[in-house]
RNA sequence: GGCGACAUGGCCAAGUGGUAAGGCACGGGUCUGCAACACCCUCAUCCCCGGUUCAAAUCCGGGUGUCGCCUCCA
């Protein structure tokens, strides 16, 4: 299994700290607001590594925060009028209902920030005291020269990014040693949620939280460390400085960073109105669709989404899920016999369209390439399951593409939904004017069932139905 | 100003030295009362210029273009 690392810049065959178990952190979304759809690549990303690394046997603990203690979730709550816990409270839980529309397993432990205030109190005393941060008036900072390796995750030097045309310097940092220091812990302003310290009352900066919290659920030292790559810097580069300042350990052994989720090749931005949330794409679509679009494409390509490429997975994602409605048929035909000589050698076939989907995960998860075997294996059951297939056969088209999809985290079924009776009733009247070739008749109760959103196919086995 | 990524058919997207996967859309056909579904067929020489090589979309150099990071951000 190999895995882009952003810290070595090439693709490194994976080799867990301890054998048959993975430690991952993924950098969860700070909870303001419904996750958007940005948000959601990460999740969708790292959740196909985690279910691909379980396929293949390996023990994933998986950990991923919520930040609910951040700048915005207190303007939030100001202009809402209610507390900042109550606005991250609400949050997560939509966030949590929006995972399990796409599919995303929740993780081993989502740890939340505000719970684990005595530990970042710990690592920052640590950090003072091995001579890497400093109080200044209440405000603890990192002292960013005094660790030398220093933006070698986004290969950055510190005088490249002090020559820098921005200016990094912020107003009310003046007490910095240096500009490129950046906050541990800040004192509180007034109304805002804050924890006691030696320092100040006050509360932790962004970075110690991660450092933090993959330490105490992981260990200090771990296998995968993930997020978007917005984060390399320097929210990742100030992981990295913590954590090894303090523990004295290499933090993460691999670093892994998704692209960016475009839209209409425009970065997303409320400025821009070119802003979704998750939930507004679910009001149009199974979310389903969401994830096998974001799949669609390699996680270190930036991705484009606009409503023709959603319309074009969600035609992608229901042929996939028509052919294994019909192999279920099939299979419920149940034929007991043996294997014919063609369905043998149909089965190598599959067998190596199975090696290519594994061929193309253990190459950095390319998960488009693992779908377009998924859609040959699609074809191949198309094409040669039939009325008479032996269930043999069936079976094993059944239980590949099963657990195939299951590896990327996509359902292999159709709501079943239960029918009413009126429209059963239409339906049985459709096959009888039908009979009677009384056309019009028909036609006018499929238009009448497709304005309920239920489209009808006449197949040879019957008519069957499906919501649109 | 510094650092970096990308450029493949109408759209999306794999492929990174051996002669272009897959999906969507379009067109033609089989099936069907019609339609839908399913199936079959058709559809590209890979931004431009130069170089290396028996051989390049794939490596090197130079252009052009798009985008990202350096600031809260998935």
């Amino acid at each position: 299994m190999k895995i882009y690392n952003t810290l070595t810049k090439t693709k490194e065959e994976f080799i867990p700290l301890e054998p048959g178990k993975v430690k991952m952190y993924v950098c969860g979304p700070t909870v303001y607001n419904l996750i958007h759809i940005g948000n959601a690549r990460p999740m969708i990303v790292f959740d196909t590594v985690r279910r691909y690394m379980e396929y293949k046997g390996l023990e994933v603990n998986y950990v991923s925060n919520f930040t609910d203690v951040d700048d915005k979730i207190i303007n939030k709550a100001i202009e809402e009028g209610v507390s900042s816990s109550e606005i991250s409270e609400r949050y997560i839980k939509e966030c949590l209902k929006d995972m399990e529309g796409m599919n995303v397993k929740p993780a081993t432990k989502h740890p939340l920030a505000t719970e684990e205030i005595d530990g970042m109190l710990d690592m920052i005393q640590d950090l003072i005291d091995k001579g890497f941060a400093y109080d200044a008036n209440g405000t603890v900072y990192f002292r960013t020269k005094k660790f030398e390796e220093y933006g070698k995750l986004s290969k950055k030097n510190l005088e490249d990014l002090q020559a820098g045309h921005r200016e990094i310097k912020v107003v009310g940092e003046e007490s910095k040693e240096d500009p490129m220091d950046f906050v541990l812990w800040k004192p509180k302003k007034d109304g805002e949620p804050s924890w006691s310290s030696k320092w100040s009352d006050g509360r932790p900066g962004w970075h110690i939280e991660c450092s933090v919290m993959a330490k105490k659920y992981l260990g200090e030292e771990i296998d995968i460390h993930a997020g978007g790559e917005d984060l390399v810097f320097p929210h990742h580069e100030n992981e990295i400085a913590q954590s090894e300042a303090c523990n004295g350990e290499k933090f993460a052994k691999y670093w892994m960073h998704n692209a960016f989720l475009n839209i209409d090749n425009k970065k997303m931005s409320k400025s821009l109105g070119n802003f979704f949330t998750v939930r507004d794409i679910s009001e149009k679509y199974d979310l389903q669709v969401l994830r096998f679009f974001m799949l669609s494409a390699h996680y270190r390509s930036p991705l484009n989404f606009s409503a023709d490429l959603m319309e074009s997975s969600k035609n992608g994602l229901d042929r996939i899920v028509t052919a294994m409605e019909s192999l279920k048929e099939y299979k419920a035909k149940n034929i007991e016999k043996e294997l014919s000589q063609e369905e043998k050698k149909n089965l190598e076939a599959l067998k190596s369209l199975e090696e290519k989907f594994e061929k193309s995960m253990e190459d950095d998860f390319n998960t488009a390439d693992a779908i377009s075997a998924v859609f040959e294996m699609v074809k191949l059951s198309n094409t040669t399951v039939n009325d008479s297939s032996s269930s043999l056969y069936v079976d094993e088209f059944s239980k590949k593409l099963v657990t195939f999809l299951d590896i990327l985290g996509i359902k292999a079924y159709r709501e079943t939904e239960i029918i009413d009776e009126d429209i059963e009733k239409l339906i049985e009247e459709r096959q009888e004017a039908r009979k009677s070739k009384n056309f019009s008749r028909a036609d006018e109760i499929r238009d009448t069932l497709l304005e309920k959103g239920i489209v009808l196919e006449d197949t040879r086995e019957g008519v069957k139905w499906k919501k649109m």
